[in-house]
DNA sequence: CTAAGAAGTGAATCTTAGTTCACTCTTTCG
DNA sequence: CGAAAGAGTGAACTAAGATTCACTTCTTAG
């Protein structure tokens, strides 16, 4: 025998690896799936479309992996922030506040990893990943409502309607509000109206 | 010369387009845009890919058509609703009940429509549809504020984000909803979060 | 240095639709 | 009826993009 992968070589696999998730990633928060090929990846990532397939079986992999990992990314971060000892409303309102803050800064992000249809493969981890999202959503609707902090309501539909909520208002290259007001007005604009869904007492003007 | 259309054959042509596009509606609401192949609604209208393209000049044109008229439609609808004399939260209420009925009846219509991306140019349509679609909430929303009997807020974002809460929770692949909880505890709970979000006072319990 | 085994390449191939078109079938009218 | 013109057919053509693979280039260990 001849040849065993030394650690530098694993390192350099792994760095290649990420480098195509990343320019995966990249090139779907610029312009969608739509603008994430094969060819396109590869080139962004510095190699040839062959290599891409040594580290992922197919497009579809990719994607489902990449969707994945942001995902649970996400759900890290807002179940963090619901986690932490607050009133429903305000952790409500930070996490909506958190996700929106952040799907602004990438505005094709959220869109293609909520919205846009791709395959069937990746629509099914999208399912999953949609679900885990608004069960994080979900857990504080249904904290306030046990606490009398939200009036009675069913968690899931309010999650759902949440989620939907603000993905359209954000998650929308295409929607006329883009560019109409600023992006702090609208992110606060979006949180008021969350919290009013839910049904919490007004919130004090900030 | 020694043809001319005659009523009886300008009939049945008119009739073709119907069915084209009629078999093409229900591809769509069944499954999505992805189902509606060119050979999938040639079939479904009984007739060869060929003879479609008599009557469309291509497949974008198609959809361009369906989803135009059938926003206009619904639209219509809306605004026959939002223009009735009662009170805004009333009307918001209607509105939003009414669409949601009709979208539980093909749930992947309001996706498709709304939602499901296709190429650029029905992209270009959806675009007007939307803003058009979300003019008729925005109008009860500003009109609610207008007359105090909702809070201050942008009816602009407040539209984005009706639309995008009851299209989350209808819309087909998007919910887990669908078959948890009846069809009617769902439009009404869609229709409270709904009149919560725009700050309307607490309504009765039906 | 060299053979063995990987990793990397990218042009060629396969796939999946949309679209075309040479041809056949219908309809109309003199 | 027969010629003219439109309507309808569906196999063949394309285009775009995913996937493959024969071949080249590295790496490692002896």
């Amino acid at each position: 025998m001849a040849y065993r992968r030394s650690p530098r070589v694993q390192q350099r696999l792994e760095d290649n690896r990420n480098r195509i998730l990343s320019a995966a990633r990249s090139l779907v928060a610029q312009g969608g799936f739509r603008e994430a090929s094969i060819v396109a990846v590869a080139g962004a990532a510095d190699m040839s479309t062959g290599a891409v397939y040594r580290y992922f079986p197919s497009k579809s992999d990719l994607f489902v992996e990449l969707l994945t990992d942001a995902v649970q990314r996400e759900c890290a971060i807002l179940r963090a922030i619901i986690a932490k000892p607050a009133t429903a409303p305000d952790r409500l309102a930070a996490a909506v506040e958190s996700f929106a803050r952040r799907a602004l800064s990438g505005p094709w992000l959220a869109y293609a990893f909520i919205i846009e249809p791709v395959d069937p493969e990746v629509e099914a981890a999208r399912l999953v990943c949609r679900r885990e999202f608004g069960s994080v959503f979900k857990e504080v609707v249904r904290q306030g409502v046990a606490s009398g902090e939200f009036p009675e309501q069913s968690a899931n539909v309010s999650a759902a309607c949440i989620v939907g909520a603000f993905t359209e208002a954000l998650a929308r290259p295409v929607t006329p509000l883009a560019g109409r007001i600023s992006k702090t007005r609208l992110v606060g604009e979006i949180v008021d109206f969350c919290c009013r869904a839910v049904g919490a007492s007004p919130r004090a003007k900030r």
